[in-house]
DNA sequence: GTCTATAAAGAGATAGAC
DNA sequence: GTCTATCTCTTTATAGAC
């Protein structure tokens, strides 16, 4: 067991290499990625980044791992004892700001999903269905209680996360219909958001 | 000229190649895409393939510019002569209706743009950009006339394309959340959609 | 127009020195 | 742990017969 310890500089290496293979990974794919692309990236040679992890497949799998949990957070955290309006407002929000601080990861799960999830297949049909089931026995529970206008549940998660991901994963085409330079996109991605999702949401009359 | 000209046969066979080519590319994205793949979604050799489309750019150039057009029609079809809540009910059915008749279409813009649109950045800030400024104009004048509620009309626009998209682009993840068999998906999110969409920016009072 | 054979380059992975 | 050199397989593209 000593001699696989993993030491504070192997454990800095490794993530050196795994930045730098999100880098790679959520720019061009997995199959557009290249070691040596991954190893320029890392500031190391091809044969080292081999040495951390045996194959590109291993460096990608440890990604996706790692990653999924932080992805699930927002949804999480939305919180059964809450205000229903308020709380789908702060999740709208959680979501958004994920979009804005972590586009690498949010393209890195886009690419593999467009492609038809290959290798991460299981964690949809396993943590994530799981995941989505509870919560949105949560908002049944608040439509039942005419909390909220009834929508289902699944589909209204769908257009959040579709709504929120669409400023990371498709942001070049966003900046090239707004202009290079528009900072502001998400202040008023934000207001937008929150004008559809809560007014179609609160309940009339 | 007569010898360049194209004959039934040759359009043929290219319609035949660039159909293979759609479901390759939108699987997989153009760094995943082989020719061995298209050649044998062709049902023809390599070579012959390549009789055809010089090289494998060639032949996701005459993708994508093919379907450009037929992407944008949905977005075309907004009459500002139009009761804007009709106009954008129907608006956000005929991209829904996009994503089911037309998943690869959709895969292989969403490869592209998550990829930093290597080769369509010119029509994402050409063609696309001024047909968004046209209709957001449209939009905005409705609401200038109290008609809608007050949004950003390119954001509602992206809201839009995220949410009816997702259903093409994501269909995997779709499938893995609501299980594999629920055919009634489209409908489902159609319903979702209008309330979200509708009932958020029907004027209020 | 279509094919088989092959050249040439790209990219994942290994050998072995330091 | 890190590197240079190299093997091997894949993949794009070409040559040339039919």
């Amino acid at each position: 067991m000593a001699q696989t310890e993993r030491t504070p500089k192997r454990a800095a290496t490794e993530a050196r290499i795994l930045d730098a293979a999100l880098d790679v990974f959520s720019a061009h794919g997995f199959r557009g990625a290249t070691l040596d692309g991954i190893a320029y990236a890392a500031g190391m040679s091809k044969p080292n980044v081999l040495y951390y992890f045996a194959t590109k497949e291993e460096m990608h799998v440890a990604l996706l791992d790692g990653l999924m949990e932080t992805w699930l957070d927002p949804l999480e955290a939305l919180d059964p004892a809450g205000e229903p309006i308020e709380e789908l407002r702060a999740y709208i929000r959680r979501k958004l700001a994920m979009a804005r601080s972590h586009p690498r990861e949010s393209r890195l799960f886009a690419n593999e999903i467009v492609q038809g999830a290959p290798r991460i297949a299981p964690l949809l049909s396993g943590r994530l269905r799981m995941l989505v089931e509870e919560k949105a026995t949560v908002i049944g529970g608040w439509i039942a209680d005419g909390r909220l206008s009834p929508v289902d549940p699944v589909h209204l998660l769908f257009a959040i996360w579709a709504t929120t991901q669409h400023y990371s994963d498709f942001d070049v085409q966003v900046r090239a219909v707004l202009g290079k330079d528009d900072d502001a996109r998400f202040d008023a991605a934000s207001a937008t958001l929150e004008t559809l999702f809560l007014d179609g949401l609160r309940p009339r009359d």
